[in-house]
RNA sequence: GGCCCGUUCGUCUAUCGGUUAGGACACCAGGUUUUCAACCUGGUAAGAGGGGUUCGACUCCCCUACGGGCUGCCA
């Protein structure tokens, strides 16, 4: 295939960007950007009831969150309007498609009837092959003239071939009553008129598809590569909802999962390269490719997306890191940080990101750092700031105060101090963390007394001492 | 109801007719340890059920069960 590859992702602008579609966005990004390709963005507005203007910035934002660029303008389906009514007109004109004069209330009768009898709900207009002379003056929709024999192939990157027979199909309506058009004419057309050549979408457009195709082949258009992939199911297996949690994937920034763990959890969830788990985004966009997306839907595994953020967090780079968080925390909406708190936190940010999963998990870490003197200790803290333990911080100091500050030398002079007393190492950093930090989780003391100073390190110590 | 899709450890998955069915997360046990995290060692754990086809099926076919989707002048 020499022809350049041209992705989209359409989703329609009644929410908030779900996790589910987001993996849709992420796999038709990652197959354009891996192939040299275009990967662009079509807002499905067409329906003006429940599309808002809110709905469209919250997708794009999630985007943007998750990395995902694209290409060009965001396209708005509803702008297309005129466009799609032309090429409903022109099937009409060639016979491809015909003008239907039932009403809703005769439609709903036929389906009753139909469902009555026991016999298919599919509607079967009267219109279809009326004379145009006996129309009459009335409002009416413009349908397909879908074959009714023979059947319609989907061959589909995902799920195989499909064949559904055509009289399982039914005359779709393209152009409604009040001529605009409807969202199946409207993927259509636009998909065409973009250039798309793989559609990557959920699979509760399979069906669809086959519909779509039958559009396709009216207008004389090349149908383009289908891949359905299948949907993200809550851990229960049912089909996720808003009673598992997180569906939206601003809930996610909210809930301090970095983006890059969340693209690759989203990534392996429903696809795979063999046994690789963790990978970065340029492997990703290197080994992505449909042949490993799965056909069975997958479930949402927290404790699984943790562990491969908590893999990224580490191996992210430091400044990146405060940036992302400053970010997490806007969306979380919690204080922004102070530039002493920013700068103390690009300063410890070596001995915190391998110790934490998530971001609330780090900037719990990083409490040592975030605040300043006098260091309230919390109830654990407190705990370990016996009497005793207060007397032998107070021996402490002066050895710290001719130390050298050095990650060795430190280690060797607490180790010493411990042995005098008899202790074990254990029993003078709980201590000396709580202390330092006023907490009982925090990085080594040594990370802390390092990141610190010397001159707060001794402020600290001599703050609890007695 | 009709049509379509799916079903391997708890979870994500590998396998593409011949394997002691592998890996990762989670879990359990032990080790290490300065709290947390990490780390090391070991372990538990799977082909929905039933029929075929075949010398041989997780792999191919059929049926059933279960799950999902579509069946709109929603997308």
């Amino acid at each position: 295939m020499s022809d350049k590859i041209v992705t989209r992702f359409a989703p329609s602008p009644t929410g908030y960007l779900h996790i589910g579609g987001a993996r849709t966005a992420l796999f038709n990004w990652l197959f354009a950007r891996g192939h040299g390709g275009t990967f662009l963005l079509r807002i499905e507005d067409t329906d003006r009831e429940r599309s808002t203007p809110a709905a469209t910035a919250a997708i794009l934002k999630g985007l943007d969150w998750l990395g995902l660029d694209y290409d060009g303008e965001v396209v708005s389906q509803f702008e297309g309007r005129h466009r799609h009514a032309e090429v409903a007109l022109d099937m009409l004109a060639r016979g491809a498609a015909y003008k239907c004069f039932s009403t809703q209330t005769e439609i709903e009768a036929f389906r009753e009837a139909a469902r009555a009898e026991g016999r298919s709900t599919l509607f079967q207009s009267p219109w279809r092959d009326a004379d145009p002379a006996t129309h009459p003056d009335a409002p009416y929709v413009i349908r397909l003239k879908a074959p009714r024999e023979g059947a319609t192939v989907i061959e589909d990157k995902v799920q195989g071939t499909v064949t559904f027979k055509n009289d399982q199909l039914d005359d779709m309506v393209c152009l409604r009553s009040d001529g605009t058009p409807t969202y199946m004419l409207a993927v259509v057309v636009d998909d065409h008129d973009m250039g798309v050549t793989h559609v990557i979408r959920g699979d509760d457009h399979l069906t669809n598809a086959a519909r779509q195709v039958q559009v396709y082949t009216a207008m004389g258009w090349d149908v383009p590569i289908f891949a359905h992939i299948p949907l993200i199911h809550g851990p229960d297996g049912k089909k996720l909802s808003k009673r598992h949690g997180a569906v939206g994937l601003e809930e996610y920034q909210a809930m301090g999962y970095p983006a890059a763990g969340m693209r690759n959890y989203l990534t392996r969830l429903g696809w795979s390269h063999g046994d690789d788990e963790f990978f970065t985004d340029a492997q990703a966009r290197e080994w992505f490719n449909l042949e490993g997306i799965g056909r069975a839907p997958a479930r949402l595994d927290f404790k699984k997306l943790e562990n491969l953020c908590g893999q990224h967090i580490a191996v992210a780079e430091d400044a990146a890191l405060v940036r992302e968080i400053e970010g997490y925390l806007a969306a979380a909406a919690k204080p922004a940080l102070s530039d002493a708190q920013r700068d103390g936190l690009e300063r410890a940010m070596y001995c915190l990101k391998e110790r934490a999963k998530t971001f609330p998990e780090l900037l719990e870490k990083a409490e040592f750092v975030m605040t300043s003197r006098p260091v309230a200790p919390d109830e654990k803290a407190l705990k370990a700031l016996d009497p005793v333990s207060r007397g032998i911080l107070k021996t402490l100091t002066p050895q710290l105060q001719n130390a050298s500050w050095t990650r060795d030398d430190l280690e060797a002079t607490l180790n010493e101090v411990a042995q005098a007393h008899g202790l074990g190492f254990g029993k003078l950093a709980g201590p000396l963390r709580a202390a330092l930090a006023g907490r009982s989780v925090t990085p080594s003391v040594f990370d802390m007394m390092l990141v610190l100073g010397r001159e707060e390190t001794l402020a600290r110590l001599d703050d609890q001492a007695a």
